[in-house]
DNA sequence: AAATTATATATCATAAAGATATATATCAAG
DNA sequence: CTTGATATATATCTTTATGATATATAATTT
C-alpha cells in the first residue's frame, strides 16, 4: 500500500468536526464514519505528528492529574488549505473494495451448496444488522447537528450506505433462490 | 493488517481454477475477480513459497531458454482439504470496504457545491464504464467455461458486482440531484 | 469491593499495495 | 527491418494500513 495516504487528508478533516484530540477523533470515524471509512491509532497518532511538523495544525499540551497529557489539535490556516485543495484533487483510481463473502462464493463450488447458501444467510443478516446501525447513526447526526452545515453531506454518505447494502440484501436474496 | 491472510485462500483457490504459475493467478485474479478482489505480485511469490512449505501444493521447475524458469504449481489433497475448511469457516468481521468518494463528499462543505457535483458526476462516469467491464467479464465467462462447474459460482459474483454498481449510479444520480 | 468500561497516548508485528528490477520473446508500427 | 511496446515470468522493496497490545487512571457498573 504505497502511495494512497489518505489517512492525512481523513484527519485534516475531523479536526474541522470539532476533534481536537487522537482519541476524539478515532471515536468520531467509528460512529459516524463507520460506514466508509476506519482508521487505528498506528495511524492517528503518527499522522498528528506528521501534520504539526507539516504546519497544518498546532499542538497544545494539556496536563492531567496523573493520566497521560492531553495533546489538543488545532488546524492551522495552511491545514485547511490542504485540505480544500485534496477535495478538488481528482479521483484517480478507485480500487476495488475487497469482499471476502465473494471470494468464497468464487470458489463455492468446492463445498455443498447447503452450506454455501448458509452463509449467505448470514450475511444477509449482518446486512440487515448493518442497515440498522446507519438509522441509529442517521438518528444522531439529525439530532447532534442541525446546525451544522455538514448535516447534509453527511446524511449523503449515509444515504450511500442504506441504498447499497439494500441492494446486497437483495443480492443475497437473489442468489440464495436460485442456490434453493 | 494482521491477522487475515486472505491470500492464502486465495492463491489455493486459484490452483483449483486452473492456473499454475504466479503469473497466471495475477492475469486470472486481474480479469475475473476484479470486481471484488485484487493481489500484487508482492503476495503471491511469498504465499506460493509458504504454501509449498506447507504441503498444500507441490512446485515443478520447468526450465525455459533464457527466460526465467516456470514454476507450475499443482494443489496437493491437503491443499484441497485447507481450502474447504476455509471455505465453510464463519464469516467474522466483514470490515467495511474505505471509500474515497464518501470521504470527500462527508467534508465537502468546505468546497463550492459545483466541485461536488463535478466530481460525483465523473464518479457517476467511473461507475458506468465499471458496469460495462462488468458484462465484457460476464461473457468471458459464459464463453470460456460453460462447462464448468465453477461458471454458475462466477457469475454470481458478477451479478452482484453489476447490482452493487447500479445502485451506486442511482444513489449518484440521486445526490446530484439533491445538490442541484 | 471488584470488574469493566471510558479516557488518552503510543508502539509493534504482520499484511497488503504498488512500484520497480530483471530478462527475454513476440508483435506492431514506422 | 529495426525500434518500441507489450506479453511472459519471477522476485524484492518501500510505504501504508491493520489489529493487537502496552501503559495509566478515572468513572461506572456489577
Amino acid at each position: 500500500m504505497a502511495k494512497t495516504n489518505h489517512t492525512k487528508y481523513a484527519i485534516l478533516g475531523l479536526l474541522t468536526t470539532g476533534c481536537r484530540t487522537g482519541y476524539q477523533m478515532k471515536q468520531m470515524m467509528d460512529t459516524s464514519l463507520n460506514h466508509f471509512w476506519k482508521i487505528s491509532y498506528g495511524q492517528i497518532y503518527p499522522t498528528l505528528k506528521q501534520i504539526v511538523e507539516e504546519g497544518l495544525a498546532t499542538v497544545q499540551d494539556i496536563p492531567q492529574d496523573g493520566k497521560p497529557d492531553i495533546k489538543e489539535y488545532l488546524l492551522t490556516e495552511a491545514g485547511e488549505k490542504e485540505l480544500r485543495q485534496w477535495l478538488s484533487s481528482p479521483l484517480e483510481n478507485i480500487p476495488v473494495a475487497k469482499n471476502e463473502v465473494l471470494l468464497k462464493l468464487f470458489f463455492s463450488r468446492h463445498q455443498p451448496k447447503e452450506t454455501t447458501i448458509e452463509y449467505l444467510v448470514h450475511y444477509q443478516e449482518i446486512l440487515q444488522a448493518r442497515l440498522h446501525t446507519y438509522e441509529g447513526i442517521e438518528e444522531l447526526i439529525q439530532i447532534h447537528s442541525i446546525e451544522k452545515a455538514d448535516a447534509q453531506y453527511w446524511l449523503f454518505t449515509l444515504d450511500y450506505g442504506k441504498q447499497i447494502t439494500a441492494a446486497e440484501i437483495m443480492w443475497c436474496k437473489d442468489t440464495i433462490n436460485k442456490l434453493s
